[in-house]
DNA sequence: GTCTATATAGTGATAGAC
DNA sequence: GTCTATCACTATATAGAC
């Protein structure tokens, strides 16, 4: 019988996995002990070994599988103009991030605890996101629909201001997410925009 | 005789101070033990207590005189009208916390390492500081200067903006920091402006 | 696959000599 | 103010029984 691919979390593996991303987002990587991993599990520590070969590669594969997820979930329309697919980017991104506010959290915490190796590859996985956001923002900027002055800073400047959503929002708090998403869509589509309208 | 305020790391408690910057910012607060602080200093462990209590103590020390430092370095000339007191923000913004890299890094990434007490300290203080902008964009909103659907997401979103260019602005890279300044301070002038310029 | 026990090393903090 | 020595714990990871 072959396993159900995103089954949930009743597996051993799995029960490791997310216990694991819960502690490290909660208390950072370094803080978080493999005997607290065991406890929120229901298992003696030895018994993790049987699921990842030491610490630091629990930590990678959460990141990996993180950055993974998020290039497989994001279909670029390129047949669409860059606007569209720039509100698409937008809306996307916000609504993804905010599944997932631990792996989000980790992803972007954690960076120094990773070997060199491990590093590289999440560094990889990183760029390969950012640069299609970028290869957007070229089209419009190519067709005159955006007017940015670098489009490598333009991008930065738009991953970093929709991943700081994930760090106040709150789904009981005063705005919904819908609000939310309508409101930095405005001023992403404005910073960007082609007709100048400066202050 | 006096010392000399803002004197340099001629002191063992500056240089414990910034021993412990330095190595919390590249390896974690949780990640970094006393001895290495002591190495960092050149003492033995036993020696840093005479400047700290305990180590969380540090922690709290440097995250707390660097918003400090944040908040008396800004001053808002309130005579001035809105995009013009909005420019200086930006500008303020990214110079200072270019100034320090390592700081800014502690302030954002550590915040979970803080005992309750110190956590609501730090976060009043950062708090401060998100309100100075806020009352700017209000002041702009107010006046017809500024289009934002809500003046604290605006708020959050420049900061989340800005603070993000220390991820990545490097002063050897191949921009001016001049130039980085000019163009966030060009996207923030358009996503907040009043007449509308959607795309 | 999970357990217990253990090896080896490191932790924050303190006491008391100088 | 700095040192050495130490306390009481905790860490990651492994070995071998079951």
């Amino acid at each position: 019988m072959a396993r159900t691919v995103g089954s949930h979390s009743d597996t051993t593996a799995q029960r490791v996995r997310a216990a694991a991303l819960t502690l490290f987002a909660r208390h950072g990587f370094a803080a978080v002990s493999m005997r607290q991993i065991a406890t929120e599990v229901g298992v003696q520590v030895g018994a993790l070994y049987n699921y990842t070969p030491d610490k630091q590669t629990l930590l990678f594969d959460l990141m990996r599988s993180h950055l993974e997820e998020l290039l497989d979930a994001f279909e670029d329309r390129q047949d669409l103009p860059p606007p569209a697919r720039l509100e698409a980017f937008v809306r996307f991104h916000i609504r993804f991030h905010h599944k997932r506010p631990e792996a989000v959290f980790i992803a972007y915490m954690e960076l120094r605890n990773l070997s060199p190796e491990n590093f590289a590859v999440i560094e990889d996985l990183r760029r390969a996101y950012e640069n299609r956001l970028e290869a957007i923002i070229a089209a419009g900027v190519a067709q005159g629909a955006f007017d940015v002055a670098d489009t490598k800073i333009a991008t930065l400047a738009a991953i970093a201001l929709l991943t700081g959503v994930n760090t106040w929002f709150r789904a009981d708090g005063r705005l919904t997410l819908d609000a939310v998403e309508a409101q930095y869509w405005q001023m992403v589509s404005k910073a960007l925009a082609g007709t100048a309208n400066q202050l």
